[in-house]
Order: C-alpha cells, then sequence, then structure tokens
DNA sequence: GTCTATATGCCGATAGAC
DNA sequence: GTCTATCGGCATATAGAC
C-alpha cells in the first residue's frame, strides 16, 4: 500500500510501513479521518491542515481542489475493501459452500467497514454528500466491486448452491445495504464482529423461517 | 404553489385536502425535497425560501434556525412510514405467515421511502450530516419505529413462524440496511417496487439455498 | 514545500420598515 | 407576515515571500 514515493535518494529503509508518511499520504489519511467523523461539507481544508501540522494554503501544493481530495478517498476506500475480501475470497478451500463463502466474504467487508480503515467507513458516511461529479467519476469502481460480489454468487448458483427465481443483481444491493447500515448502529463493545457477520450470512443463505426438514437446521442436538 | 396565502378571513372549505398549505407547511415540504436532493449542508435557506416564492428572512417568522427545521423535517419523515406500515400490517388478516407478512411491510416501507414522500427519502439521506443534538433528538422516534419491528418478528417467532437462534435485534437492523439502501440503486422504470419487495421478503424468509424438500420451492411447476 | 496574507463569496441570523 | 439591508463569520482558493 501507500505510495512511498520520493525517498528514492537516501531510501532509510527502516520501519518499513508506517514510515515518514510524506505530506500528501497524510494529507488523504486526515482527510479520511475527519470525513469519516464530520461528513464532507462540515469537514474544512484549514481541520485538515491543522491535523497535518500545516496551513491551509499548503494543501493546494499537493491536491488542486477539496474534490480532488474526497475522490481520492473514495477510490482508496473501494478499493482496499475490495482488495481484502478479493484475497479473503481466493484464500477459501475450492468447492466452499454457500454459507461459508458469505461469511468469509461479509466479515471480511464489515471488517474493513467497522474497524480496519478510515478510508472504507469514509466512503459509505460521505458518499451521499459529494458534489455530483465526483460521485460520477467514483461510480465505475464501485460498480466494479458490486459486480465481483454478483459474479461470486453467479458461481456459487452454478454449483446449485444457491435456488433458481432470485435476481442476484438486487441481492447483491440487498447485501450491501445490511452491511453499510452497519457503520449506524454497530457498537464494538456489544458484540463481536465475527458475530454479526456469521447472523448475517445465516440469514442471507438460509433465512428466517423455521424448516420443516432437518437439512438446514443450526442445531442438530436432537432436542425436540 | 405560490402565496395563497391571506385566506384567514373567509376560508372557503373547498377542496379540503391539498389547500392552501400555509407558509410554513411550504417550508418544511420544499425543505424536505431541497434537503433529499442536495443533503442538508449544500441546502441553504436562501434556496429553501427562494422555491416558496419568498425570502431568506421571512423564514425566521415561522421557524426560530436551519437546525429547527431539520429536525421538524426528521420526524416527520419517520412517523409517516411508520405510520404506514402500522396500518398495512394492521390490515393483514389474522394468522398471516411469515413471508406475506414480510412482504406487506416492506414493500409499504419501501413505497414511503421511494415513492411518496420527500420526507422519507430525506430523512435516510442526510441522517449522517445533521448536527449531533439534532440527531440525538430524533433518535428516540426513530428507536420506536425499529422497536416496532422487532416486537412484529418476535410475535411470528412465538407463533412458530420463526427458527430459533438468530437475534432478531439485529435482524431488523440487517432489514433495514437492505431497505433503506434502496434509495442508492432503485430506478422505479426498471422494476416494480412490488417486485423488490417481494424478492426481498423471499430473501428473508427462505434464504438464497437451495433446499433440499420440496416445501420451500417458490415454483412448484415440476420441471427438473 | 510551507508560510502569510488576502481575494471573493456565500452562509445563518438579526433589525426594523412596511 | 414578508420585505430590504446588513452584520459577522467562515469557506475555498490564490499570490507571492521565504
Amino acid at each position: 500500500m501507500a505510495t512511498l514515493s520520493k525517498r528514492t535518494a537516501t531510501a532509510s529503509p527502516d520501519t518499513p510501513e508506517a514510515v515518514a508518511p510524506d505530506s500528501r499520504q497524510m494529507i488523504l489519511e486526515t482527510a479520511a479521518r475527519l470525513f469519516r467523523r464530520d461528513g464532507y461539507a462540515a469537514t474544512t481544508l484549514r481541520a485538515i491542515a491543522a491535523d497535518c501540522d500545516m496551513k491551509a494554503g499548503s494543501i493546494y501544493y499537493h491536491f488542486a481542489s477539496k474534490d480532488v481530495i474526497v475522490a481520492e478517498v473514495l477510490d482508496i476506500g473501494v478499493r482496499r475493501v475490495f482488495d481484502a475480501v478479493k484475497q479473503a475470497v481466493d484464500a477459501l478451500p475450492p468447492g466452499t459452500g454457500l454459507a461459508d463463502t458469505l461469511r468469509c466474504a461479509i466479515e471480511t467487508h464489515l471488517r474493513a467497514l467497522l474497524l480496519a480503515h478510515d478510508f472504507t467507513s469514509a466512503n459509505i458516511r460521505i458518499l451521499g454528500q459529494v458534489p455530483l461529479p465526483v460521485r460520477e467519476a467514483h461510480r465505475a469502481l464501485r460498480r466494479r466491486y458490486e459486480r465481483y460480489w454478483v459474479t461470486l454468487l453467479e458461481g456459487l448458483r452454478q454449483r446449485g448452491e444457491i435456488r433458481a427465481g432470485s435476481d442476484l443483481n438486487r441481492t447483491v444491493f440487498f447485501l450491501f445495504g445490511a452491511m453499510n447500515w452497519a457503520t449506524e448502529w454497530y457498537d464494538e463493545r456489544k458484540s463481536p464482529l465475527a458475530v454479526v457477520a456469521s447472523e448475517l450470512a445465516d440469514l442471507v443463505a438460509h433465512g428466517l423461517h423455521s424448516h420443516d426438514n432437518t437439512t438446514g437446521q443450526p442445531k442438530p442436538t436432537g432436542l425436540t
């Protein structure tokens, strides 16, 4: 990750990560954190600069405008969660079933969204607040991530894991909504993220309905 | 639209609805429409006033501040969808099952959210943008609406319609996310709202998984 | 690369005439 | 109840010194 440009010459290679974030990168990270906390319009360039120990005018050496900053923050947010989910799903054993695949992808998405990166949650938070041109420029990347999920589900359907009769495009929209809305209510202290992910995966895989057969029962401990 | 004020004295009682929106009401409706379209911070009192054929200063005769306006818009948004869903669910025949109950409630919520009222979609759109005190003042009403859905599901569980092992509080959060996110992608021209509602209800009731038994099959037309 | 200083403009809100 | 006029403040963005 990160650009880490410049340092070409001396290139002191100590502490290879979290090292000497150049100003450009620090501005982006600060912007993501403040956008996430305060929203787009309420975050001023003065505030971003202050948190970088700079003055507002200096930002314009690195970025042409506030819109350019927010555009890059949006893109990074999607790219990071996209990469994380792709990597996690690729690492699953071949033939992994619907419920486990969903659980893995959902937990990874939620982890990036709720715990890991300011960029990802800032993205969800401010997506509806940015100027329309910025939003439209960002749409292609976002659409690519959505299509990745659709393709994932299509693969599971071809293996007979998903019933016919549901529009998988819409299913992904529903799923994204359920996941992204968690920014509004999830409380890390109340329940582990793995539990939340697992429950959403169960809901999407099996539904709420009590089954008549014993196949889908989550508790095979014969009680009743 | 336009002024229409003055009718104080004569009070002609014709056209009992859509009649003579007093300025206060017109300001609220205009604000809801602009908040929905442009977001909270980007909507200025000058723009609201202009769409009401007024000047910005005149708004302060009816409202003490912008925050007071947005607070009322938020509350109206939840109250309308709440009333609509409660009324629709109450009208269901006693003993209506899980899938049909969900379909009814979901479709009514989505209809209010996506088609009927600027207030409802403005609520979802700007909820994350308003100043914290406004948001906290609004939280109680919103929480009441969420608890209504939880109670609805608890009733269905007691009747044996819902499997054990899922936290219904979280289920409602998931469901709200799936529904409210539709403001970001739903296109009236592409698919009827009833289809979207039906598909979400099916997803939540039965899940994606292909069943081994024939009970839950949506297509009993024996083909394969 | 960062600074100071400032141009330019719009915002929410208020005062007082009508 | 609506107007005009304006206050005080803060925003983005720019110009030029260091």
